[in-house]
DNA sequence: CAGTATCCGCTGCGATACTG
DNA sequence: CAGTATCGCAGCGGATACTG
């Protein structure tokens, strides 16, 4: 495939650009998790969800056959009683998987602040409408 | 506040820790574009309404108030006619925007990669069940 | 202009049951 | 063990109308 000089770069903030779809797919919480194992080498399935606290095994898979697809994790099956698969990072995913990280450690280290940040928020609103204080504090 | 040394780190793979929260607002498609731009320098509402193609007023303004929130976008409201309102990176929100532009940058690098591992691996599942073939070409 | 409020269809996602 | 298949519902998010 060779280069469209007339083909203007990936623009995601266009509705129809592909890179949106990736976006989507890769800027995703799961995503960032599994991610995040898969760095430390290959993973089993049960693992996986075993590492991820509140990962559905639905979701789990979901992500999975969605990162396979674009080629960023390699599924691998081996024949053997009971079944055995392993996934693991591409190349690809490596490069995406190191991106990720910075994300997942800017949130661990940046979280005090964070909560700083929201209970002043949350304060600031419930004074300006005290009706609203016990909806801040409603279960999730 | 002082630090617990018995706290253990943030660990956004437990699933009450604080920071699934933040993962979860800060891994998502809008945030990532919105926060692209204001790297930029501060913008009206309208102005980031017409920059994302796609987004909704509704989720602009959601997304929004939940980086105000956290910290990461500051509102300023100025009191004239018509009235206006501009967003900005806080200094916390700048460290998260550079974090996040390194992700949308790696969709635009490695689109081309990723289109090909798809192409071929929607090729090959088209092969072993040819009755699926048709629902790849289906509309989104 | 920059929102809020309301309605509501669709689907994301968990729970459950079943298979190779 | 590592999934697929199915059901059911809460809530996401678009469309529309209204407000300061």
């Amino acid at each position: 495939m060779t280069i469209d000089p007339c083909r203007p770069a990936w623009n995601p903030y266009l509705a129809t650009c592909p890179t949106r779809q990736v976006l989507d797919c890769v800027a995703d919480k799961w995503t960032v998790l599994v991610l995040g194992l898969l760095r430390a080498g290959p993973w089993r399935f049960g693992q996986l969800r075993k590492g991820i606290e509140g990962l559905s095994q639905k979701m789990l898979t979901q992500t999975l056959r969605a990162l396979e697809r674009d080629g960023i994790v390699r599924r691998e099956v081996f024949a053997c009683s009971p079944p055995k698969v392993e996934y693991s990072l591409t190349p690809l995913g490596q490069s995406l998987a190191d991106t990720l990280d910075a994300l997942r450690l800017w949130a661990e280290r940046h979280m005090d602040e964070v909560i700083r940040h929201r209970d002043s928020y949350d304060e600031a609103a419930a004074q300006q409408d005290p009706a609203l204080a016990k909806l801040i504090w409603a279960p999730s």
